[in-house]
DNA sequence: GTCTATAGGAGGATAGAC
DNA sequence: GTCTATCCTCCTATAGAC
């Protein structure tokens, strides 16, 4: 609807806009912590501080309420992996791409999807952003990895593909969370011995 | 209650005890292949063959059913860990602890218990049956770890606690079924590869 | 101990006023 | 678009007959 005042119009788009992302920004936490199947609409609602009949106004279900966070999370993936510069080695920005990963779960941010199938997955499935900005992820990923492997940073023996599904298990890897609770490490150490644990492997390397 | 017939009352506890192995296996397949806020205990009944109201005459809540299930599990665990040979190097047992994990999420038997907060989390951690197989499990496991990082061949600067979590992590490690749903590998190259990744980390070697 | 039938409650989604 | 109040389905758990 168009009026005579353009302001006016754009003002309410950008509170919109804003309530939707802070929307996004509580499901996202909520996800994090308990997951797509003990998050309830009305906890989401109680959060955000609107009324539940109001969160369906802006999202027509509990899937794409999630999917919705689920996508924000995508893009920031993909605008960190934009990020890093050209040049760096593949293996570098391999390893950036985890750290960074469990940057976001130490502070909360990282939903954990359900490996087991769940109507969230089939949502997501169906859902043109997330799936793009997932092809898009894992073709950046994979054209590191081969490039790596290429130049012998990375196991050439393993395929590819279990390279990427292993990576991509960083993302919902139950260690970071024991680790923290056990409260014997800082946050940079948990990363660290994870990504060691990752890359290098538990056996002992020859020095 | 003691009868005359001894026989008869010992008949009736072994036919029990078969009915309540029955449900604990079919609970078992349930929670490996959907979890356990996804399990209905309409279908467990279902899948067993018997009424919901007989579930509950053998298991007060469905989280005393799902915890019935680890146990069974944890005590298979205990077993197999005892059945490797003292004389082993303890970095055969600690690989062979994983490959038995394994192994066990290929047929579909390792239940997912939730990582995030749950009611099942709470019955676990007062169910001292499976708490001490926990407990004992932790401490072999533990005793191979410092020996195998005593002689070198685990990476000593890694605290054991932290590798003993990543061990426990492949219990629910997604790579394995997603290697499966690819169907590019066979079971014994899927187990070939997670193992590699977790022991020999995704960085080359030097041969 | 097994069944059928049902209580009780949580949670996703909607109606309708403003 | 926001609210209050409500619907309706699903699921855990139990009552009560046999």
């Amino acid at each position: 609807m168009v009026t005579r005042n353009g302001t006016r119009v754009s003002f309410k788009a950008q509170m919109l806009q804003a309530r939707e992302e802070a929307i996004i920004q509580t499901v996202n936490h909520l996800l994090a912590s308990k997951g797509f199947e003990a998050m309830t609409v009305d906890e989401v609602a109680a959060d955000v501080g609107i009324a539940k009949a109001s969160l369906y106004k802006h999202f027509p279900s509990k899937e794409d309420l999630a999917a919705a966070a689920m996508v924000s999370v995508m893009h920031r993936a993909q605008a960190f992996l934009d990020s890093l510069p050209p040049e760096a080695a593949p293996m570098d920005n391999l390893r950036a791409a985890v750290a960074w990963t469990m940057g976001l779960k130490l502070v909360g941010e990282m939903p954990s999807l359900p490996s087991q199938n769940s109507s969230l997955r089939a949502a997501l499935m169906s859902n043109s952003a997330y799936m793009d900005g997932l092809i898009e992820v894992s073709d950046k990923l994979g054209g590191w990895i081969e490039a790596a492997q290429a130049q012998d940073s990375l196991n050439p023996k393993l395929p590819a593909i279990a390279v990427l599904y292993t990576l991509y298990a960083r993302a919902c890897d139950p260690v970071l969370e024991f680790l923290k609770m056990s409260g014997l490490h800082t946050d940079e150490e948990i990363v660290s011995l994870v990504m060691i644990t990752c890359f290098e492997g538990l056996s002992a390397r020859p020095t």
